[in-house]
DNA sequence: TTGTAAGCGTTATCAG
DNA sequence: CTGATAACGCTTACAA
């Protein structure tokens, strides 16, 4: 590989020469800067990253850390993350995390060690005074799913406005009996989600049932039995609101397979608005999230990190939408 | 940021010993290993990766070149990639290229700039050539959809066995006239399977009709309109064979929006097994690929390369598999 | 307009 | 067992 020295050696010009060339510097004379640029083009040389980013201390790289990429959920946002950040001249990469601080942490070490120049967490699982204390040091935002309290900049919507609406919209359904199929593991878009359903329930003067809350995982799998479980309920629910598509379609398999009409004799209600739910039979309703706007503005809340490192954290909270379609009456 | 200047400082050794106690030298006397790590601790210290890569010009971080994300294909896939190469050490990380090759030029810069040791392609855009030149250069392989011509080593499925496969199935089921729909863009999966299809049909003695090829992109929303358009021919086709699953699913919609059952008045073939098949209603007969292992074996090649470049270029196509549900009678 | 040389944070060689 | 020091490839004062 060729590297400056070689370039400066065949131009015959000394290696400063070269990287102003290599820098757009004003002041190199217009025939160095040819014949510079002939033999780079001979050499097909390219600069080295590490040499050049050890030297000015960032790359123009930034991170992006998912914990797993088999959601459909995220590629919206990734493209509005792509859409801000590669018109400034950034590269987006991603990490993926399987949830694992572990990995997360060697994640952080490429930030600490200058490889990338931010990072945008989706799901973390490092505790809120790690996170915060990694905030105050390097440009990290969060972005959807994240830590309370971790003093971070981060944007997402109002999660538990956001299943108050789905659930009040149940009730003016004339729905008495809503079931929630939730998550156990304890995210906090879930834990919000609750308590926005309760919220709804207990505004509308409906008893909240224990029973009809039932703690699933986020795969259809475990919709299915959630859905035959609660049927055997001494009460079953004439709707379940669901947090997630996937958990949705998982529901509506279960009730259809126990010979309940989904949209008439149970409505569901998913979340995210995944292509999925335009395209499953019955379509699903579903809390339609701003993906890409949301990926845009975590661009710019990273990018004003990056730019300065002390700058206050922003909140963002952007609007959510209900997609109402077949599955709810 | 601590450097490994300030350890050796504040250790009172060189930083050559802090290097030792880093890199777990043998050499180090016990006490001053322990002298040296409880220092680390103090001042929270990391290397800097910028320095020692430019030293050892490597990083233990490989680049996936993924043209979307929203593909449900890949995860399984790139799991299979994490599940080795992370055993190794290495981090993986991925890249969108949006199809761009100046996107997957700027990837391929940050491999000859040593921020990564090594690509897997999984689409790529550029000309054999200039593919195969990189792969000459550099630890570049190709997984899944490939180049033609382009003399890289490669992982993949006999897509053309795949499709025969496939068509043949449908051809037992007693179907005659049996449609194809495909992706306009010429993907060389889809010229293969085009070609199995055709060579089926020929095989069987079934004449091939044009009118029922039918060319969409890889949406749902083509695959409604393909449906509709089929149902139109003079001559309506009692089974279809579609290159994805997303494109069956938006098949079936067309199909039931015309009243047809799928399963009983007319067959559906989908390809690559992505969750949703399972879950469709009905479920979707479709080519299963072996993604985990087709992850794993990309590694492997990758591996390979990374160790000598100059190694032997390796084919491999794994096993595929006709996964049959409710959309085929 | 150009060259010299220091320095970014490491590792590795060579002496001791 | 340890320390000095050159080197990795680049950028940037400072000098010329």
């Amino acid at each position: 590989m060729a590297t400056i020295k070689d370039v400066a050696k065949r131009a015959q010009v000394s290696v400063a020469t070269v990287s102003r060339v290599l820098n757009h510097d004003q002041r190199v004379k217009p025939e160095t800067k040819e014949a510079v640029e002939k033999v780079i083009d001979e050499l097909g040389y390219s600069p080295n990253l590490l040499g050049r980013n050890l030297r000015r201390s960032s790359t123009y790289n930034i991170l992006v850390l998912l914990p797993t990429i088999s959601n459909q959920f995220y590629s919206a946002i990734i493209k509005g993350i792509r859409e801000e950040m590669t018109t400034l001249g950034y590269n987006v990469m991603i990490g993926i995390t399987d949830l694992d601080v572990n990995v997360e942490m060697k994640h952080i070490q490429l930030l600490e060690n200058k490889l990338v120049d931010g990072i945008i967490f989706f799901t973390p699982q490092i505790d809120s005074v790690t996170l915060t204390k990694f905030g105050q040091m390097y440009p990290v935002i969060q972005c959807s799913e994240y830590v309370e309290g971790a003093k971070l900049s981060l944007v997402s919507i109002d999660n538990k406005q956001a299943a108050y609406d789905a659930t009040k919209y149940l009730i003016q359904l004339g729905n008495k009996h809503i079931a929630l199929v939730t998550s156990e593991k304890s995210y906090t878009s879930s834990k919000l989600r609750e308590e926005g359903f309760r919220e709804a329930l207990r505004e509308h003067q409906i008893p909240i049932n224990e029973e009809l809350i039932y703690y699933a995982d986020y795969t259809p799998h475990s919709g299915i039995e959630a859905a035959k479980a609660l049927l055997l309920k001494r009460q079953p629910p004439t709707a379940i609101f669901t947090i997630s598509d996937s958990l949705a379609i998982g529901v509506i398999q279960g009730l259809k397979a126990c010979g309940k009409k989904v949209g008439e004799d149970i409505d569901v209600i998913g979340f995210d608005n995944t292509f999925i739910s335009k395209f499953y039979e019955p379509t699903i309703t579903t809390v339609s999230q701003p993906r890409l706007e949301m990926g845009k503005q975590a661009a710019r809340l990273l990018l004003n990190k990056i730019q300065n490192i002390g700058s206050e954290n922003e909140t963002i909270f952007l609007p959510h939408e209900l997609m109402i379609r077949e599955s709810t009456k």
